[in-house]
DNA sequence: CCGTCAATAACACACTCTGTATGATTCATC
DNA sequence: GATGAATCATACAGAGTGTGTTATTGACGG
């Protein structure tokens, strides 16, 4: 049996220099595309002109569109997590302000709308993101670490949800000022779980 | 010139029951056909079908498919409004309940995702989202209205940031305790705006 | 330096969906 | 019952899709 049968038949071998030479160049092309055509314009013809590619590259990289945008969001912040610390509130504001960061690039939110819109009816997609939640989760709790501190996933989303709504939703820039009073607040929140305040 | 010239030439005339009809049956349709085959699986050829309806008659009622989803949005949470009263916290608390129960419904959270994910390069639908938007905010300040109080857009965002977040990205559901967690954490950052707790 | 094999290019094919026409029918209203 | 719209039925060209086949290129090892 071949090393390469079974799932991965036909798929590019990883590591290889001409593979991910490609897989990037394409990545980059899609990355700065993505907000111009929006999802739906996103074709793999389209795509693979602007790229100066095959279309049967692209099916060969990513046999299904999502995996393509599942891609652009792991590899888009590349600036890394911020540092860890032992002040709660600066950990926090650190996060946000890294998230925003991250999500500002046009073609991040695009894919993470994307994904998220057919991850009801794709396994793949909701897989993805579910990985990609855990592995937030589990940076920020690592971050928040020398703070004694550990939070729960319904704790997470209640810091973050604030900013990504207004990043998605209200569509709008994300002050500082913004992130300092959802983190006041977050803080109030977890505090109570030891101290009641009013 | 004909009353029906200029922008809407071609468009059907609201109120006339035979177009009310296939309008509503169209959505109904919709609405559950959305969920099954996701935002990218809704084609105008395969709800014409599942409708019983000519996709010239989809294109007549909505010529960008766009608004189609906005409509599917705005029908959506047709069980109304919370009611007013004085206290803050038992209004927050029936509005967040109130949206959870407008976008249980699958169809709906696929329309705003999908809308959304648009909105960088569809004009009309950012300026439906504004417009969605904007009319939330105002109906959530009239429930406010008895206790005196008045929310700001970065205010309300940070009231429902969670919940969406919770909705759209974690796919998870939203539990009474989290509703309260969530408005108890709000309501100690509006009163940080007169009185310091902590 | 050359052989090997994967990755890519270059085409080709049938299929679906899209917009956009056109004329025939049906429905609601006057 | 007559009028005008909404809807149906059908057609068409264009684009995108998924999937092949064959030839060329690139990277690695003997």
């Amino acid at each position: 049996m071949s090393p390469l049968d079974g799932p991965n038949r036909g798929r590019p071998t990883p590591g290889h220099p001409r593979v991910e030479r490609t897989r990037r160049h394409v990545l980059a092309v899609a990355r700065e595309l993505l907000p111009e055509v929006g999802p739906a314009g996103l074709t793999y013809s389209l795509l693979a002109e602007r790229a100066g590619v095959t279309r049967q590259t692209l099916y060969r990289h990513w046999p299904a569109r999502a995996a393509l945008l599942v891609d652009l969001i792991l590899t888009g912040n590349s600036s890394g997590y911020p540092e860890p610390g032992s002040d709660p509130r600066a950990v926090a504001t650190a996060w946000l302000t890294s998230l925003r960061g991250g999500l500002e690039d046009g073609a991040a939110r695009t894919a993470v709308l994307a994904v998220t819109a057919q991850a009801d009816v794709d396994p793949d997609s909701a897989q993805a993101l579910v990985r990609i939640g855990a592995d937030r989760l589990a940076a920020f709790n690592q971050l928040l670490a020398p703070s004694g501190l550990a939070v729960s996933a319904e704790e997470y989303t209640m810091l973050v949800g604030p900013v990504l709504a207004r990043l998605f939703f209200d569509r709008v820039e994300v002050t500082a000022e913004f992130i300092d009073n959802v983190v006041s607040g977050w803080l109030a929140t977890l505090h109570r779980r030891y101290d009641h305040c009013e």
